[in-house]
DNA sequence: AAAGCCATGTAAGCTGTTACATGATTTT
DNA sequence: AAAATCATGTAACAGCTTACATGGCTTT
């Protein structure tokens, strides 16, 4: 079971491989992705002081190279780059479905947000290998649900197992959703590779 | 929008009213409530470093008061009782639904099984404001998603908004689910009002 | 003249995680 | 003799939120 992923970091890899200048890109111009109208602000938030510490942080681990770019009457602007090592993260994050259901709303949105611009077929795998995750998911919530009402008559606590239920219940609610919601996903009609972007 | 609401901190608020001696419980007790195998631990994790923490803090703002009960052949006890204050709490925070679908799967969790056990008709109210809630945020989300297809002719940013549409659906797929769920609970038997706890 | 944009951050405070400290007593 | 139970915490660290600092340039 993954501990987190970090799907700010990684939304901020995709936005440099996704770049005016594909793999390099800097604060301010990242931060604009985040503001209110952006379809990323939809799915995550993120304040311009987190991302100032996540580029630290990903410069620290060797994902991007930092260089700092004068220009003359505005102030100098640090220029991210990603390096081998930060593509090949991107690519293995996006090529990884989300452990749980409630990381669907974001990790995932995000995953699919990217993959659909960077590379349209590694997105339909992904919805493809989220789907088998869900599908599994399923399975173990409702082979724990067997396994409780199997048990139930054996215990003296019928009203813990009757709220065990219930929460089970809301899992498999939950995840047979986000099931349906993927293959929606996965019927609609594909974007085609996006061109250079333009935040206006 | 309430930002969050803490249910951590309410959990112990709601064991304290469910002790053995209502109104009353220590630290080593009701850790155990959170060991693996009870009811609430399928829902809340909470380790003793926090569950103190929450202590120390439910004292600062009121909520319990605190009293040290010596023992013999055992390390003292710091005994926490609710205050009124803390009981009024508690009655507020049982009888308010939570804002936002994710929410659902911990803190409304969380307040259905105290809302159970302390007050079955309570409990109903509060899953019939859940419902409400349920329906007038999918009513928000149906508008946003007609707004986005309407205009959607007028915007060059085709891509941005074919991805919009996917959070939306993805969000009324959950909020739906949740509905349903909730619609399954509100129909299952009740629970009496639970006698005294016993925690082996 | 004031407000806002460009561009970078820092600082303080809260929540939460993990692991360990202490020391007596009871069980295996 | 070793391990678990009782009972309370602390320490270190990571992450997030909110707010503010700086300072030149451009727009209203």
């Amino acid at each position: 079971m993954p501990p987190a992923e970090m799907p700010a970091e990684h939304a901020i890899l995709g936005l440099l491989a996704l770049g005016v200048r594909p793999g390099e890109g800097y604060g301010y111009d990242l931060a604009r992705q985040f503001s209110p109208g952006q379809p990323l602000a939809d799915v995550l938030r993120l304040e311009p002081g987190m991302l100032y510490h996540h580029l630290k942080k990903l410069e620290r681990v060797g994902w991007v190279d930092a260089a700092v770019e004068p220009q003359d009457a505005r102030p100098s602007r640090r220029v991210y780059t990603l390096t081998a090592a930060g593509r090949a993260e991107l690519r293995r994050w996006l090529g990884a479905p989300v452990a749980r259901t409630r990381e669907i709303r974001l990790e995932f949105l995000v995953k699919l947000y990217f993959a659909r611009r960077l590379d349209p077929a590694r997105a339909d795998q992904l919805i493809a290998d989220q789907q088998e995750t869900c599908r599994r998911l399923e399975a173990s919530l409702l082979q724990q649900r067997r396994r409780l009402d199997a048990g139930s008559e054996a215990s003296d606590d019928a009203e813990g197992i009757t709220f065990q239920r219930l929460v089970l219940d809301l899992r498999l609610s939950q995840t047979r959703a986000a099931a349906a919601w993927l293959s929606e996903v996965a019927a609609a009609p594909k974007p085609h590779r996006t061109a250079l972007r333009k935040t206006p």
